[in-house]
DNA sequence: CGTTTTTGACCCGCGC
DNA sequence: GCGCGGGTCAAAAACG
């Protein structure tokens, strides 16, 4: 797989540096094209700007018994629609950091049952709320890289 | 009292 | 035009 592409503003946890030991990350959809279904296609036909513009678009498959995880980002629920040829429904959220339009839909696996599909569609344009919270975590603080102790020149 | 959920209504594109 | 499928809005309720 290829992660050169990944979206600047989500964070890709290869599987040994997984965050959240509470569910098993099994499959990761990195969808470059943005293409996931044909809402997308109309999405990418309608506009024609550049689709990195539009929204990136992101979907993660993992296995879960939570339909929604926390991913450090506030999200607030704005619908539900039950989809067809799924028992499932799906739920839309989208960032409340005000000024920032990226949504998320998290619906259930159609087969199976114990996976959740998780598509986050466009860029923050702000940092993780929870940045602090990442903080603690040695593995993967990026702050840890470049915040070094900046040995001053005290001569 | 401000924020979030809930939930039906509304809207839009498409096929008939 | 109408119904269907899917995405969003918004008013009221619920929550902290």
């Amino acid at each position: 797989m290829d992660f050169s592409h990944q979206n600047p503003n989500y964070t890709f946890f290869p599987e040994n540096l997984n965050p959240m030991p509470d569910f098993q990350l099994s499959d990761y959809l990195m969808l470059d094209d943005g293409i996931l279904d044909d809402h997308d296609a109309k999405y990418k036909n309608g506009v024609g700007k550049n689709k990195s513009e539009l929204g990136v678009r992101v979907a993660l498959r993992m296995k879960s018994e939570m339909d929604v995880i926390d991913d450090g980002y506030k999200w607030r629920k704005y619908g539900k629609k039950s989809i067809k040829n799924s028992p499932n429904p799906r739920n839309y959220y989208k960032c409340s950091s005000g000024g920032c339009n990226v949504k998320k839909r998290i619906e259930r696996d159609i087969n199976e049952k114990s996976y959740v599909i998780t598509t986050y569609d466009g860029v923050h344009n702000h940092d993780t709320p929870s940045l602090l919270y990442y903080n603690q975590m040695p593995l993967m603080a990026p702050n840890a890289w470049t915040l070094q102790p900046s040995s001053s020149s005290t001569t």
